[in-house]
DNA sequence: CACCAATTATGTACTAAGTATATAAATCTG
DNA sequence: CAGATTTATATACTTAGTACATAATTGGTG
């Protein structure tokens, strides 16, 4: 998996060393105030090159955003068959919660970010962005883990309450932290949220295949038959 | 209600007169390839002055957003006390599906506006923070109305459901009628989707205020109808 | 009416993000 | 090593948005 190419090690070195320029100057001063010109500066480079790694400011700061959609997709690819699409979806926030990934760690570390996002008018705009986009790899997930049309509206609608029950948990529980200073607190805030958005989840989505498992988890009489139809539509 | 003052008058001509402008423009040569200059020179004003009235771009183009917001508010505020303040919202969706107001109204004028948000950026993500601006709203008006603090997560976590299944639907129905032409069919769209999502969002909000009605709709086993219900379905 | 204060329109100058394009430097491949 | 490709960089440009100053308009007051 490591880079073997010499060519491509540099490239990733350069871009992550102005990444890391970036994001120090950013914590330190505020997004907003640092311009690429200094963080050209700092990372040692010419502006352009600046802008051949990061096509927007903003990108310097969410650097990872790509982790989170593959950790969204393996949720749904590699669910175990009895626990329901929304249901391993559930399940990833709980553990999330309790394996305290990068995402969702609550310490004085992590606040700098997060206050860093809440004082930046764009960077509260481009994690607005990064959330759709998110949503958006939820539903194709969520669409293919069920054999349905990768634009089914129910599993556009699925994924956005997702996003939006996480959202609003994540910055919650963050306020949390910071004005309590207490990860447990935080955590329990945060799992709380995640508790009452994913019930309504599973609410909107009874009826739908995305609330059932592939195999049913209960001794059921007869087993649902595959839905693979060749000449349906 | 209508300004008695010239001063104002005229301010508010100017104003409409660079919204006008700019939003033909928009629309007929796309958001991105409008210059500040030539909004201007269109609306034969200066160039300060454009900025004068509306501080971003963007602007310009959603220069009605302060009426969804009233909009908002009202159902809640001025709701029956037989009505839960979740229910209240559910109502209004259904009402502006019906009665047709400029936000949900299918027809080739509005598609026009729906497909130049959708070809632009930054229309687009100005679109995001009005969503979220809208469900500020919400989770003040909502916690108001039940007494709660108005940073009530349970009411913040309502408000983003609920906005995240609006837009949904809005969304998905602005694409039915693009493909169909077939407002009638475009609303049904819209109405599946308010619905799913509202009985999610009422799951999601059980046991809190927010579900419950004011005044108890029925103190027997059994439903008693109000006679005089204006607001049948 | 004349004068003053406040508001609105506008001009000039500037900052900074992002783009277009060309070129140089490093690296890979045969 | 030679040629092709990728990466870094320099220069020049466009455009949104800001800061600040000034002019024009309007409302109010003696």
């Amino acid at each position: 998996m490591l880079p073997p190419d010499r060519r491509t090690r540099k490239r990733l070195a350069t871009r992550q060393g102005i990444s890391d320029a970036a994001t120090r100057l950013f914590i330190e001063r505020g997004f907003d105030n640092v311009t690429v010109d200094e963080i050209a500066e700092a990372a040692d480079v010419g502006r352009m090159t600046v802008f051949n790694h990061f096509p927007r400011k903003e990108d310097m700061f969410f650097d990872r955003d790509e982790e989170g959609r593959e950790t969204l997709r393996n949720a749904l690819r590699y669910r175990d068959a009895s626990v329901a699409p929304i249901e391993a979806l559930r399940l990833l926030a709980r553990r999330a919660a309790s394996e305290d990934p990068l995402y969702i760690h609550f310490s004085s570390e992590t606040q700098g970010f997060v206050e860093t996002i809440e004082k930046s008018p764009a960077l509260i705009a481009r994690a607005r962005g990064i959330r759709d986009e998110l949503a958006q790899v939820v539903m194709v997930a969520l669409a293919e883990s069920v054999g349905q049309e990768v634009t089914d509206p129910d599993a556009q609608l699925a994924a956005n309450l997702l996003l939006a029950t996480w959202t609003v948990a994540f910055v919650r529980a963050h306020r949390t932290y910071r004005e309590s200073r207490d990860p447990g607190k935080a955590k329990s805030v945060f799992l709380a949220l995640i508790e009452r958005g994913s019930s309504g989840l599973e609410a909107a989505m009874a009826g739908t295949p995305y609330a059932q498992a592939t195999i049913q988890k209960t001794a059921a009489p007869n087993r649902v038959p595959k839905k693979r139809e060749k000449n349906s539509r």
